[in-house]
Order: structure tokens, then sequence, then C-alpha cells
DNA sequence: ATGGCCAACCGTGTTGGA
């Protein structure tokens, strides 16, 4: 069983870049972060043509999720409210970023985190809160069967130093503050592993690159896209890699594809 | 070096990304 997870930046810009990669790497699961489409105008067919179903969650020009899955899931729902009610989910649904599946044993969350923005702004705050909520939403899914879990996304926090190529000044930048790699650690204290790290400990390996400053080229990247596994699933991890093979590509997204092999 | 690039939108600039 092989799971991915990548931030494509508008699947309809990236779409044969998405379906030849799939096509050459035929994971089982593979979750998509910032779609930037609403439902009615995914393209489900191209996929459904190579064997897959589609599961999605959009809106129009930003964020977005999709379950990209050779098997049919079961148990699929979109955002917080469904798992921990509108109450405790409050409008953190208004942005497309949660979806989740069941496969077999294991359950798929698929996440795109808020980025922040800026250190101290609005979204700063509602990016902080946004994983308070993610917590409350896995520890409920915990409880339930199966009680595998598999978080895939583009979780916007480098937890550690060698998950950046320059951490100077990372305590002041977006992504890398103290308050975000808090909270995100307060998430994982649930009992969730990095599965990348279970087979690589040194840094250098990231999975996004800023267009801007060239920064593939001299892989000058951070590593903020994350597969977590509840241990029993670890146990069952016999690689992680990531793709750089795509972000080579003309017109790439910025980001590449983690993907987890597991038995 | 606080710039740079990319995508969506109904746009000739703005917003958001990270």
């Amino acid at each position: 069983m092989k799971i991915a997870t990548w931030n494509v930046n508008s699947i309809r810009t990236r779409l044969e870049q998405v379906t030849n990669w799939l096509q050459e790497n035929p994971v089982d699961v593979l979750c998509l972060q910032e779609t930037k489409v609403v439902d009615e105008l995914f393209p489900i067919a191209p996929f459904e043509t190579l064997g897959y179903q589609a599961y999605i969650s959009g809106q129009k020009s930003y964020n977005g999720v999709a379950l990209i899955s050779r098997q049919p899931l079961t148990e699929v729902s979109q955002g917080f409210a469904p798992i921990l009610g509108e109450n405790i989910a409050g409008n953190f649904d208004e942005q497309k970023r949660v979806i989740t599946g069941v496969i077999g044993d294991i359950r798929v969350v698929n996440l795109y985190v808020p980025n922040g923005s800026a250190v101290a702004s609005e979204k700063y705050e509602y990016k902080l809160k946004w994983l308070i909520v993610l917590r409350e939403y896995l520890q409920n899914l915990l409880g339930k069967t199966p009680s595998n879990l598999c978080i895939c996304g583009d979780f916007n926090v480098a937890l550690e130093d060698i998950d950046i190529h320059n951490p100077k000044g990372r305590e002041t930048k977006i992504m890398a503050t103290d308050l975000e790699r808090q909270a995100l650690q307060t998430v994982l204290e649930l009992g969730l592993i990095d599965v990348f790290r279970k087979f690589t400990s040194e840094g250098g390996h990231y999975s996004w690159w800023d267009y801007r400053t060239g920064g593939f080229k001299g892989n000058r990247g951070w590593r903020i896209d994350h597969i977590y596994l509840t241990p029993g699933l670890s146990d069952r991890a016999t690689n992680s890699t990531i793709d750089t093979a795509p972000r080579k590509l003309t017109q790439p997204s910025d980001h590449a594809p983690v993907i987890v092999t597991l038995e």
C-alpha cells in the first residue's frame, strides 16, 4: 500500500503533471492540496480514466483538498464539522482544508494547514487556532474504528531547523516560529510519528522551494509537507521518500510529492 | 538584498501563497 501527498497549486493548471505522475507512480491513495477549484469544475474524469475515484472538497480560487483513490473509500467526510460537530467546528469549515476517508484498516486524513501569512497577523492567529481544532478532530478520530491514522498534508510548519535550508532568523519567519512549532507539536503529542524521519535523519531533504528566489536550483527549500502515522501503522512503514522529479518540470508546483509505503 | 514568482479572478491590478 502506497499513500502520497502533494500540494499541486491548482489542479487545473497541474492536471497533466498529476495524471502523468500517477501513471508512473501508481499509489493507492493520492492526497492533493490547493486544488483551487469548486467541486463542479474539478477534473474528475481524467482520474477515472486512470482507474481512480476522486473525493473532493474545493472552493473558488483558494485552498481545496482531494483524495484520489484506486479502491473506493468509505466514511468519507469533508471538514471538521462531521466529526466534531458544528459548535466546535465553528467557521473553520468555510475554508476547504480537510477531507478524510477509510481504506481497509486505515483512515487517511488529508489536510491543508493555513499558511499564516505573516507572524502576528490575523491569519497567523487563525493558523494557531486551526491547529488547536485539528488536535480535537484527530483525537476524536483516534477513538473511532479504524484507529490507524495516516495523516497527510501541507502542514506549513517546519518542525526542526534541519527541515530548513537556512534556519537563520527562522524565529521571525512564517512556518518556523516557536508558536507554530509548539502548536503542531501539541497535535503530534496525540502519538503521531513523522514517518519520513523513520528512514532519513539528516537534513537537506525538502518538499517546498520558493518560486521567487529560484530556490530549487540551489536546493534552498523547506520540509513542510508531512505524513504522520499512528504507532502501529508506523511499524508497518517500509519506506518514505520525497519525489523531486515533478519539481524539475516546466511550470511545476512549488511543492513535491511525499510518499509512504506500508506493509 | 524584505526583492523575486505563480495562480485565480473579470483584471490591465489585487489577493494569497509560503
